[in-house]
RNA sequence: GGGCGCUUAGCUCAGUUGGUUCAGAGCACCUCGUUUACACCGAGGGGGUCGGGGGUUCGAAUCCCUCAGCGCCCA
């Protein structure tokens, strides 16, 4: 049979994904033989297309799935997509306005029916993408967030609280985003830094010719202004008390008011009140009782309370307002400053405006208690803990949830509105009425009667149930797969979601599950690009995904990932990660090739037992490493350690130390277990490059079409040998300085060297012998406790080593070498000494760590000694 | 303004209760090598006063204080 010498992953990746599927080796049930290791997927929005962030997220929560399912739980990883209420609703208005309907023309089911086409076309894109990654979910249990069963839940915890009182409706300064035309949650307010002018505008006093001058940024909220207001302590400002001023251009008459909370170093110490269109004026005007006038429409225009400009957009009538003001003199100066505006999330280029509106809102005092409790106490675990402080600063300052969105594509809210603005809130229109016809003492109102509130909740409303819902622990909270499965085991997500999603889904979780919905939080980081900047498709710094995979293959792709990924910390993805991904792949392709390749010679002995016992110890060391490393979800780290297993230990070390010489052939025995060693390192390195290990197992063995390292036995470490570990470094030390000798002085690696040790007692080194022949190219190893001439030497375990170089040796650079050896070793003994010449170092430091001083004290001394021998032979 | 975090080799980062292995890894770089699994490779090598200063300690990259620079979150 002939391999090919590179590795293709063309070839296998479709035919290994397809062959699991077939299989059904992702899918789960419920088995209570087995512990459930369970993962819900953070559903990416229907909207988007796999980028960078999904991939590092996925591939995380695919190694984790996968590394349980071998380890014999029952493994259950549910995928998912999420409504993406404002993303969503923008991209098929934006459709449908290629095709020249606008949703005015269509009722709400018409445009829900347009909506739902869109996501059937486009939806499953990412999931579909997520295959190619390698994702083991279990495709089975694919929930959308507005299936039927999950929207029900919605409405379900809707009445459910409503019905505890944590739901309340009130006008309240919401974040408007104009575009979108409906509120934001103050998480979805992005701040950024602008440059922005400061107008100085003169108002005149009622009742006199003088002026107090305000500073503003926004001057075409003037039109609003109910009020000036003053720090009482603001001795510039005295004369001002008890006045009022008169609001340019609408010549409006209003208070002077005086509160704290206008600053003395901004502006002018004047403060404009405009209670309707700024968050802190709200709160101004609801404790001085001053009116709020609303100047704008919804849509971001003056509106007919402005008086002026009626119509015009905010920013043009805020250019139409400065001109006004400068034609009649009022601007006294305009400044530069920097200040922040808020931007919405899902129209980046749209300026959030501050707007009082009727919402439904959660009262979150008592949601927020015990998922405080149960994380500060750690039944919940996060990685990295840091997160924790950033968890606990936001709860503690935790702020109502507005849940009202003014869009069609979501829930629609369950609250029904009858007579003078009364409410009935009812999972259905039937039993609202009920409701009201009680609450109102009113038996003869109809369905007619009751209108539906318009809006939808917050998308996040539904995903912060999912843990609960999707096992329908809603409507059946005691069946078998929400007993079996939930709590989740562990939830991997950016920590830029920390609150949007992880902190209510704990919420949820305790509420309505009566239990954490997870164990473990893994934040993963946000991928960045060289620049440190930010992947997003706006940027367009992000890498084509499915481009990388295609031309590097899925494995090399997370490989290249998972390299660079420390928990929780930011990444920079730089393509060549992916190189180094491709490179191992092949790296390990070629050690399956050679040893594919031996020849067998059943009649030879097995030589090669100490190395096998070596490798042996070695693999069994490193397994407890990385379950240490997966432990404490230091993924990278557990990839590292069977990375450098796998390339320097396995291919660099074992592989050239059992390898037969050229035309010669390998004994059964070493054959056979290296052959299942490949099989170990296999399935250690499954979880992170699943379609080449599979590909790999395969090939080592005729197997049946069920016995796939995807589902084999995870390997569990054994005790072994230390002293053969220690035994092979030092034996590794003479190799690598016999090497280091050819190296620095040019000695082809095809003439073969003499080497001779000036002991006695050669013990270990004399009876590895052939390890060191075959590795460092030596013909002969003797012993003698004679003068050796004319030969390089160095020192391992206090022994000297000696290769005779005829000719080959210059003396003076020889000995030169030697006394800076010597020199090195005295000084690091001095420091050894003065240490454990001190006291009070005796007397406090632990024994082991005295014990370990006394031993660098030793082998320094016997080192010295051995190259004072060396330089005395020499001379 | 409030809070969190970061600063270790050219780059990206580890360094887990202060003490073997503490100054590390990967990549990059330099030298040599086409040798028989792999040049997507092999052998070897150089490189950092752990941001500055001070303190605690027998002992500090690690704990404390302070200064400087950077990032993020919230207002």
């Amino acid at each position: 049979m002939s391999i090919a010498s590179k590795y293709n992953p063309a070839e296998t990746e479709s035919k290994w994904y397809d062959h699991w599927l077939q299989q059904g080796f992702f899918k789960s049930k419920p088995n209570p033989d087995k512990e459930p290791f369970t993962i819900l997927i953070p559903p990416p929005n229907v909207t988007g297309v796999l980028h960078m962030g999904h991939m590092l997220n996925n591939t995380i929560q695919d190694i984790l799935i996968r590394k349980a399912r071998m380890e014999g739980k029952e493994a259950c990883w549910i995928p998912g997509t999420d409504h993406a209420s404002i993303a969503t609703e923008a991209k098929v208005v934006g459709k449908l306005r290629e095709q020249g309907i606008t949703k005015a023309d269509l009722t709400r089911e018409e445009f829900l029916e347009h909506a739902m086409e869109w996501k059937e076309q486009y939806g499953g894109i990412i999931l579909n993408q997520l295959k190619t990654l390698g994702a083991s979910c279990d495709w089975d249990r694919t929930f959308f967030t507005m299936d039927p069963k999950l929207s029900e839940a919605v409405v379900k915890v809707f009445v459910d609280l409503n019905k505890k009182g944590y739901l309340y409706r009130g006008l309240k300064m919401v974040n408007w985003d104009p575009k979108a035309q409906t509120t934001l949650s103050n998480e979805e307010v992005i701040h950024k830094d602008v440059k922005s002018k400061l107008y100085h505008v003169r108002y005149k006093i009622e009742g006199s010719d003088a002026t107090l001058t305000i500073a503003t940024t926004r001057p075409e909220t003037i039109l609003g202004d109910t009020a000036i207001c003053i720090n009482p302590k603001d001795e510039r400002h005295f004369n001002l008390k008890g006045k009022r001023a008169i609001v340019p251009l609408v010549n409006r008459s209003i208070p002077v008011i005086e509160d704290e909370y206008v600053d003395l170093e901004f502006g002018t110490g004047c403060l404009k009140v405009t209670p309707a269109h700024d968050t802190n004026d709200y709160d101004l005007g609801q404790k001085h009782n001053l009116e709020s006038i609303d100047i704008l429409n919804d849509d971001g225009t003056m509106s007919e309370a402005a008086q002026y400009f009626v119509g015009e957009d905010r920013f043009k009538a805020r250019r139409m307002v400065v001109a006004k003001l400068e034609e009649l003199g009022l601007i006294d100066k305009i400044e530069e400053i920097d200040n922040k505006v808020g931007y919405s999330e899902r129209n980046p280029d749209t300026v959030v405006e501050p707007k009082l509106s009727q919402q439904w809102f959660v009262d979150m005092e008592q949601l927020v208690k015990p998922a405080m409790q149960h994380v500060m106490n750690d039944d919940i675990q996060f990685y990295p803990p840091k997160f924790k402080n950033t968890y606990k600063h936001w709860l503690e300052n935790i702020r109502d949830w507005p849940i009202s969105r003014q869009l069609w594509w979501g829930q629609q809210i369950p609250a029904y509105y009858y007579g003078d603005n009364q409410v009935a809130v009812a999972a259905s229109k039937e039993e609202a009425l009920e409701i009201a016809k009680k609450d109102s003492g009113n038996a003869n109102l109809t369905l007619a009667d009751l209108k539906q509130d318009e809006d939808v909740v917050d998308t996040w409303f539904s995903s912060w149930l999912l843990p609960v819902s999707v096992f329908d622990g809603f409507d059946n909270p005691n069946n078998e797969e929400f007993n079996y499965y939930y709590p989740t085991s562990v939830l991997v997500t950016g920590w830029d979601i920390i609150f949007f999603w992880v902190a209510r889904m704990i919420f949820a979780g305790y509420e309505f599950g009566q239990d954490m919905p997870f164990k473990k939080v893994y934040f993963t980081g946000m991928v960045r690009d060289m620049q440190r900047r930010k992947m997003s498709k706006s940027l367009g710094n992000s890498p084509d995904l499915l481009g990388l995979i295609k031309q590097y293959g899925a494995d090399a792709v997370r490989v290249g990932m998972m390299l660079s990924s420390a928990a929780g910390n930011d990444l920079m993805f730089d393509e060549k990660l992916c190189l180094q991904g491709r490179n191992f792949a092949n790296k390990i392709w070629n050690a399956f090739r050679l040893v594919k390749g031996f020849e067998i010679d059943t009649a030879l002995d097995n030589n090669n037992q100490k190395a096998i016992e070596w490798f042996d110890a070695k693999l069994n060391e490193t397994l407890v490493e990385i379950e240490d490393h997966f432990s404490k979800f230091r993924i990278s780290d557990a990839l590292m350690a069977i990375y450098k297993l796998v390339w320097d230990d396995f291919c660099s070390w074992y592989l050239e130390m059992i390898k037969p010489n050229y035309g010669e052939k390998i004994d059964q025995a070493t054959y056979d277990k290296t052959i299942d060693t490949i099989e170990k390192l296999m399935q250690l390195l499954h979880p992170f490059m699943p379609f080449l290990t599979e590909e790999i197992w395969n090939n080592l063995h005729t197997r049946s079409e069920k016995d796939c390292v995807v589902v084999s036995e995870w390997p569990k470490a054994v005790a072994t040998n230390p002293a053969i570990i220690e035994d092979f470094d030092a034996l590794f030390e003479v190799v690598s300085n016999i090497r280091n000798t050819r190296n620095s002085k040019q000695i082809s690696p095809k003439e073969k060297l003499d080497l001779i040790l000036k002991t006695e007692e050669g013990g270990l080194f004399l009876q590895n012998q052939d390890i060191i022949k075959k590795l460092a190219g030596i013909k002969t190893v003797e012993t003698t406790t004679e003068t050796i001439e004319n030969a390089t030497s160095f020192v391992v375990n206090g022994i000297e080593f000696h290769i005779p170089l005829e000719g080959n040796i210059d003396i003076e650079k020889e000995k030169e070498a030697i006394v800076k050896e010597i020199e090195y070793a005295k000084g690091f003994l001095k420091s050894v000494d003065k240490k454990l010449s001190n006291e009070r170092f005796v007397n406090n430091a632990p024994e082991k760590v005295l014990a370990i001083e006394h031993k660098k004290k030793a082998d320094a001394e016997s080192k010295i000694k051995a190259l004072e021998e060396s330089l005395a032979n020499i001379g």
